[in-house]
DNA sequence: CCAAACTATAACATCATGTTATGCGAATAA
DNA sequence: TTATTCGCATAACATGATGTTATAGTTTGG
């Protein structure tokens, strides 16, 4: 092709970068291998026979596709190429995550991603089945096909805008004794984590309502149904909707951990979006 | 590829044809060019990456097309592809050539032609402006761009059947002295070496209708126009349409001519076919 | 006829790719 | 647990493909 395309063996040589002999030779070779002519010499320069020109379409045709492989191989170790499946809370599929994922796919034109809401359990099954790639739960309690990496997300207490707890720089246990307090669920570690916390304080905690997710739990403060603990980015996303809120004491983390199959080696991109979403948490993360 | 598709490096190796240790540095060497894995250890086997699912289906592409033209190079040698393009003479394109056309290609489904029937003067331009690979033209007198080779197609005496000359075994000019006699046209070089076969048996001929085309000839014989000279084969189709033939003496050549340009390389099947039409002429070539 | 351009060949260097021999790790069976 | 088997990787080496430089033969154009 580089001679056709060159119209001589010298010229294709130095478009090959290689000596005019090699490319001669290589042309014998070829020669040699097929059992008919390649070219002619015409006024001692080499016109294509008619045979070359029967092939010529389809090797150009594969030289295009090889180019192409190289190409795409050279996206790949630039994570411009891949498939992330991932599943995640159904909080973070609404409120978090849809920024972070935009942001990472940007720069990224050949990257698709599957995302899956669900429950934990169903997260976790997930994982070991190796449907996923990664996913991000809570109240991961560790299992022999899992990988994760814990992640403490700092927890505010949240109230109406105008409440006088907007006067306290923070906020503990005691001076919300004697509001109603909207409550994670009790089956959660952080429902857990947080009534040691009161009883600690010897604070009795109304058992007023209980929800799910911090984002159900912003609504209903907002609604005036009562305060409540939630992660620093729920709460923030709220402030503008009429809801203020302050540190709480003593810093309370909300878990979330980041999982992904063990045995199963995570492509590139997925490492990488897992790096860029960790990023993503770290303003948010309790210091320890 | 076949890594995946024989499952281990072992059974690749093996359907190579070539050793494990060949195949699983072949394998390495990739990946180093890569920069990224292309198989995972698993349980002890290799699985292919994400990645590598990513370029599989451009890599089959690939290896399908460079098949292709492994057959086609391959029906290349075989003769079984190409493009003839010829030119004759109009009395050939609708008497001799097709069922010599239809028998070469039924062997060679690969192989296109083209026909263009003409007068000489153009089928020699068409040679030597290279638009033809080969011609068959009569009555050529040779051109430095043009390579030909010469047939001597026996010629005969056509008269309608019945006709009293059936009861000879040969004819002489003489024979045919008081007959109307349906001549080639007179600036033909048949003409010109009929006549003088005649004027050498002192017989003269009547001028009664000049004709371009053996076969026009005949038509004019089969209605009673008068006898004629012409090649055998034309005379042998007439045969059952109401004509009768026989030999002519002394034995006068029609000289047909298969020219091609000199300078052009023939193509292998442009050549096969030249050689095919050949022989097809043999049973009517003047034995000198 | 000479100079320039192009191709082919020779002689040699180097690297990709093949070989055999062997070791290592994981799965499997005793 | 231990021995065995299986699959892969590595070492050491052979060889052919492919590169190089040097050089000679052809053809073209002035």
């Amino acid at each position: 092709m580089a001679v056709i395309s060159n119209g001589s063996v010298t010229a294709a040589a130095a478009d090959l970068g290689i000596s005019q002999p090699a490319a001669s030779r290589l042309l014998s070779d070829l020669t040699k291998g097929l059992n008919f002519q390649l070219f002619d010499k015409r006024d001692g320069r080499l016109v294509p026979t008619q045979e070359t020109r029967i092939l010529q379409p389809d090797i150009e045709r594969v030289l295009e596709l090889m180019g192409q492989i190289s190409d795409i191989s050279k996206d790949i170790t630039n994570r411009q190429v891949g498939h992330i499946r991932m599943a995640c809370l159904p909080g973070f599929a609404t409120s978090h995550l849809p920024r972070v994922v935009a942001d990472f796919l940007k720069e990224r034109p050949g990257v698709r991603m599957t995302i899956e809401p669900d429950r934990p359990e169903r997260i976790l099954e997930w994982m070991i089945g190796e449907q996923y790639d990664f996913g991000i739960t809570d109240d991961f309690v560790g299992h022999p096909a899992v990988e994760s990496s814990d992640l403490d997300i700092r927890t505010v207490c949240v109230f109406p805008s105008g409440d006088p707890l907007e006067s306290l720089d923070s906020i503990t246990p005691r001076d919300l004794s004697e509001r109603r307090f909207i409550q994670p669920h009790r089956d959660s570690a952080f429902h857990r984590r947080l009534s040691r916390v009161f009883s600690d304080a010897q604070v009795s905690w109304q058992t007023h309502i209980e929800v799910r997710q911090f984002t159900a739990a912003c609504e209903l403060v907002c609604h005036g149904a009562g305060v409540a603990i939630v992660s620093e980015f729920d709460a923030r996303k709220y402030e503008t909707l009429g809801l203020s809120y302050r540190k709480f004491a003593p810093a309370l983390p909300h878990t979330l951990s980041l999982v992904r199959p063990i045995l199963k080696k995570p492509s590139l991109v997925t490492l990488e979006f897992m790096e860029h979403f960790r990023e993503s948490l770290s303003p948010y993360l309790l210091n320890t």
